[in-house]
Parts: C-alpha cells; structure tokens; sequence
DNA sequence: AGAGGTTAGTTGCAATTTGCAACCAACTCG
DNA sequence: CGAGTTGGTTGCAAATTGCAACTAACCTCT
C-alpha cells in the first residue's frame, strides 16, 4: 500500500491506475500547482484577461501559456469569453470557483511581504472602505484568530 | 523593459542581472512553489519530522527530498534540529516564518474542499474548542470578511 | 567481532517538463 | 495588396524530476 502524495500528476489526471490524491492541498496544487498557474492566476486577478495581455505581463511562453489557460478552464478556475465575434476572440475570466482562489493569492502575498521583502508591497484594500485587507485563519465559533499552533486534526486527538 | 514575473528560479536565486520579481506572490512562490515543497510542509504541519517520514509519507525521491529541505532550511522556512547526539540525528521543525505558511495551506486545502471533492476532508479544529476553523480574507477596519470581488489595489483607483 | 538494520542521504541516468524562437492562421486597417 | 495584431502551434534544446542503486555512519543482536 502507502499510497504517497502523487504529485507527478500533470497534463492529464488520474488514469484510473494512479492511486488518486490522499487531500485536498494535493488535489489543490494538481490543478494550480506548477510554476505557471499562480502566476497566471495572479494576472487574471489583477485585471488582465487576454492570452497577449498576459503573455507579456508575465513574459511566459506563448506553448505554456496556451497550456496552463487549457488546464486551468478544464478545471473550472477560468472561463474562456468571447469578447469579440467577427475576428472571434476571447478573453479569460475568473469562475466562480477561481475567485475562491483569491484566499490563496492573498495568503501567499501576506506571506511574501512579511518575510522576503523584496519589493514594497502591493496593498490590497477593502473596495469599501478603502482600508488594507487580511487574510486569516479564524474559528467561527469562539470568534477569533487561530494561530497556527492552535490548529489540530479533528481525529487522533 | 518589460520586467515579467521571473518564475524560471529555481535552485539559486536572482543572480543580479535577473530583473527581481515583481511582487511579493512570485517570491513566495520561489520559496516553496515547486512540485513538492507544499507538500513538504504539509507534512511537516502535520507532524512528520524525519527524512525517512517525509519520504514514505509523501513518496518523494529522496534526492529531491534532500533538495526541497535544502532549500526551505535555506530560506528560512524549516530549521535543522538535532534530535539525537550520537547517530547525529535531526529534524526538520518550523521556523516561526514557516508557521505562518498554515494560512497558505489552509486556503488550499479549503478551496480543494470545496471545489475538488477527491476525498473525505481532513477537518481541521480549533485545538481549544474543537469547532472548525476557516480561512478568510477580511477588513479589520469594517471588521468584517471582504469577498474576492471587493478587494482591490490601493494605487489606480 | 560480524551480520544485519536503520537513517539520511548521494550518484547516475532516463523520462518529463519548460523555455525559446520561429512559424502560422484569421482577421483588420490603410 | 501589404503590414500589423491576436492567439496561438511546432520543433528542439535545456532544465527539472523520478527511479533505482549505492554509500556512510551508526546501532543491535548473537
């Protein structure tokens, strides 16, 4: 047995031999976890939304950009619009499903500017009240932040 | 011109005539972005400590195992401690930077969750209380949870 | 003392994946 | 018609990963 992480997943999915994924992080990184997806995410967040846009906004390879915009559509984080019809065009854009991605990217962020800081930070705000946002792990019924010396399995107490 | 977002690092970093990141997401990324690392750490959020652990656990090589922990020791994520004197044993623990990488995996695990559902959710709990804790992105000054179409950059309004 | 086991790797080589550069198709504009 | 733009595809070289075998240092058992 000992069934393992199975990263080694790429273009195609579990080909029904592969002993399938033990959580949802590996699940997760299966369909945004290569060197490209983040980043291309980070893109279409940010505003851009067409192949060219995003091409030279993120200086990928026209093959790999193609790739990973056909991988992250067949797992339903972007969807491909047309937004002209007569020289047929399309943009991309989030689904819902890959706005519940802005956690990651957010949480990824916070870390960066806390620990490298390489570069000043970009500061992303409440489009509300125009205050800097958070992202944070919280128990809904005591009200509070967990850090993260609080967080435990629900089993093998 | 034309910067791009530099995800071609991967053993050695930024070797000056690189242009440097962008932004703080790409640097995260550089840290712990490839194939394996998020699964290092998970496993090691979990409590596996041992280089044979990691290795049964997550299947990896251990070559890339070897690199992997090179590298989050390196930047200061994982921290070698020697467990036993005589056979010159250690362990790999998180730093305090390392431990604010759960936030991180907490999203993707909870976006896995509810998008992917591959397996049973691990749930994880509030060690003080048991009750499940959730990662979300929030305005401390509304004091309220922000959704992924209310964020946005404070610059270019 | 010697055989065998465990832990933590290293080495070499094959298989994948990525990066680069050139090329292409459909269409628009002048 | 010729040039330019968008959104790709193709081929091949370079880098990364996976695998399996091997090593080093040290224990434990007989």
């Amino acid at each position: 047995m000992t069934a393992a992480a199975t990263p080694p997943a790429s273009s195609e999915r579990a080909t029904s031999t592969e002993k399938a994924d033990a959580d949802s992080i590996s699940a997760t990184l299966g369909v945004i976890g290569d060197r490209w997806s983040f980043l291309v995410l980070r893109g279409v967040f940010r505003g851009l939304a067409r192949f060219s846009d995003l091409r030279d906004d993120l200086g990928i390879a026209s093959n790999l950009l193609t790739s990973r915009l056909k991988a992250l559509v067949d797992n339903g984080v972007l969807e491909k619009v047309e937004y002209c019809e007569r020289p047929k065009r399309y943009e991309y854009v989030l689904t819902p499903a890959g706005r519940d991605l802005s956690g990651v990217l957010v949480s990824l962020m916070q870390w960066g500017d806390q620990h490298l800081n390489e570069s000043r930070p970009v500061v992303l705000v409440h489009s509300e009240c125009n205050h800097p946002i958070e992202n944070v792990t919280i128990c809904s019924h005591c009200n509070m932040e967990v850090p993260a010396t609080a967080i435990r399995r629900m089993d093998e107490g």
